[in-house]
DNA sequence: AACAGGTTCAACCGCAGTTCA
DNA sequence: ATGAACTGCGGTTGAACCTGT
């Protein structure tokens, strides 16, 4: 049943790694290529557990890493894909060539952080920390538990906020069913356009059809014969053709 | 030169999701 | 189907380094 132990730990060396044992491990990788980490250790002779080889290779001693010191142009793009990812760092060294996601949670903590602060932006929630709460206040509408690259890369694309985690966030709906987490806050510096103008008249919009369900029989709304087909117009910040676009899994 | 306080970043830890016997 | 091991991730730590006094 199972499988063997994992690595002998109590037989590893720890805290920083010599020179000798990058060179092993480098020589080792040269060799056989990364993975099976639980058995490159003893395989390399090196006394340390597969987990800090992993972390030794991918932080410090692969080929592609680009080091030194991070360009205005990478700044601004880890601040970019930081408000739309969160700490997703794995993601967003996805998206930075040569750079880990270690090191680039290390300069945000360090760097970025501050440079938001002093700019007086709030490095969590990316909006400006004189705001009233109330334009800070987010609304979850929660499908499912995870948050998958594959939503992650889509809600890029759609300009949507996987960000603004806040602890006490109502949790508006919950469907098993669908593996996609929505986070809508009213948008920045205006009220949120719940209200659709249609040739001067002001109609309101049902969630079924702000959700573009119009038609559907779940529409509540007062729209003569369902008449919301503008594209594109805010729902809660978000366009239409925007969150239509996100495909359901 | 010596010390204290601040900053940086490599490495560790614990957890969650996945894989496999 | 079950449960232990594996893998990868984000948060945290602490030693080394830097800066000001």
């Amino acid at each position: 049943m199972g499988r063997s132990p994992c690595c002998e730990k109590a037989h590893t060396n720890k805290g920083a790694w010599t020179k000798e044992e990058d060179d092993r491990l480098i020589a080792y990788i040269r060799a056989h290529g990364e993975g099976c980490w639980r058995s490159l250790p003893k395989a390399a002779g090196l006394l340390r557990c597969g987990k800090s080889c992993r972390l030794r290779w991918i932080n410090y001693l692969r080929p592609d890493l680009k080091r030194g010191n991070f360009t205005d142009e990478e700044d601004e793009l880890i601040i970019k894909l930081h408000s739309h990812l969160g700490n997703k760092w794995s993601l967003i060294a996805g998206r930075l060539p040569g750079r880990t996601d270690n090191e680039i949670k290390n300069y945000w903590n360090t760097h970025i952080r501050r440079k938001l602060l002093s700019r007086g932006i709030d490095p969590t929630t990316h909006r400006s920390v004189n705001e009233p709460a109330s334009a800070r206040e987010v609304t979850t509408i929660s499908f499912a538990g995870s948050t998958t690259k594959e939503d992650a890369e889509k809600c890029i694309t759609a300009g949507i906020n996987l960000n603004n985690k806040e602890e006490n966030s109502p949790v508006f709906e919950r469907c098993p069913d669908l593996n996609l987490e929505l986070r809508i806050s009213p948008p920045y510096q205006q009220q949120a356009q719940e209200q659709l103008k249609t040739g001067g008249r002001t109609i309101s919009l049902c969630f079924a059809c702000s959700l573009g369900a119009q038609n559907n029989k779940d529409c509540s709304c007062n729209i003569e014969g369902g008449s919301s087909s503008n594209s594109g117009y805010d729902f809660l910040g978000l366009k239409t053709v925007e969150y239509r676009s996100l495909e359901m899994k």
